[in-house]
DNA sequence: CTCGGTCGAGAACGAGCGTTCTCCGATAGC
DNA sequence: GCTATCGGAGAACGCTCGTTCTCGACCGAG
């Protein structure tokens, strides 16, 4: 199966609506941008996507699926389960400093579609609690307490947004250090060292998130 | 000194503006509804504020004044310096179950505008500095470490933002509880308990926040 | 070679919006 | 009473943008 002519033009297409969708803001850019950026005729783009919606659901629905692999991806090299709830603060820093870091794209096109959009309310609702679900797994494999994990959502859901506002990393390493405090904390509150939780209060590996 | 004519004409402009903005967020929000839902000709808008870009500046400052002197008029109430920095969370959850809750103004502009206007830059980084200056007056009047406010900071900005894009208020207990293990947390690290720190290590009362 | 169909390039259309302009009625001064 | 000024209501202008339409070039089939 080559990869035909119209699956490298539509992802030719949502590279651009990525690129420019994310960098600029959704309202901001026209449909003809895209078409320039894409090097695509206007027919072709219509053709492949019937509206600037659709188009814009296209491009969220890919940038959350490779989003969610490449946190998970870097997460996941870390061996060992409690390290690895911090791990992936560190590798929100590394997001952070990425050159044309502006933010969580959902939490930016609910800022700016989520009163007059419903579907951009569900996709952000949806990413949000894909990545709620994804930090839930990690905290169950650790073995800590299922109220840390929404927590811990906070702090990443802040650093996005004041790294975004600010421009800087900061935010990373302060959510992480904050984390490790929660963390100490609530395997402190067990009373009980690491590793000797009784086995029969939840399982504590191979999560599946959702 | 009346309140002459076009103080009161400012005023109602202010007040539609706000409604309009922050329940549809700026681009959706035409001229022409601020005029309708303010009762004022289009002629006198435009001789209260030149431009659209400045209306939007004065709502956002005028919310920015507002929002934080009610935050801080319900926290003060609050007559224990360390309980106050969790009353924040109590009042931010008020706020999420306000009818209209819609999120944060600045993190939503700066999701819509951030790319394209470096005034919206600059007020939500003022805001959202005026913010962690306040929360870090709060933490040093509590007689806490430097390095807790940011971190409250961030998970307050993480429950305003959960906060609308789920539409519940869950996000202000969870952060709560956090603040509260920080808190427990941070002070604990002193080794010292409360009411004993040494008078030296700091002012903790009367913090003017700036 | 000719014809039919496809596809690319861009013009065109219709709606919305920020901003300005026109007109008209009311009012104050003489 | 008459005129000059002001302010209100809304039409108009110029632009942008999402979407559709037109036209012409190319290409395979007969």
């Amino acid at each position: 199966m080559p990869p035909s002519d119209t699956e490298t033009a539509r992802a030719r297409l949502l590279d651009a609506s990525e690129e420019l969708f994310y960098s600029r803001g959704i309202q901001t850019v026209g449909m003809d941008d895209i078409r320039s950026a894409a090097g695509l005729p206007l027919k072709r783009v219509y053709a492949l996507y019937p509206t600037k919606s659709r188009l814009v659901e296209a491009y969220l629905e890919r940038r959350d699926i490779r989003w969610r692999a490449r946190i998970a991806e870097a997460v996941s090299s870390e061996p060992d389960p409690r390290e690895r709830v911090l791990a992936l603060f560190d590798r929100l820093g590394d997001w952070f400093r990425e050159p044309g870091f502006r933010g969580c794209a959902w939490i930016n096109g609910f800022g700016e579609l989520g009163a007059v959009s419903e579907p951009m309310v569900r996709q952000a609702r949806a990413h949000k609690q894909a990545f709620a679900d994804y930090v839930a797994g990690l905290v169950a494999d650790a073995g800590l307490p299922d109220s840390l994990a929404p927590q811990l959502v906070l702090l990443a859901e802040g650093a996005m947004v004041s790294a975004a506002i600010f421009g800087t990393d900061a935010p990373a390493r302060q959510a992480r250090d904050a984390a490790a405090a929660l963390v100490a904390s609530a395997a402190g509150a067990d009373s009980r060292p690491r590793g000797f939780r009784s086995p029969g209060g939840g399982d504590t590996v191979g999560h599946e998130h959702r």
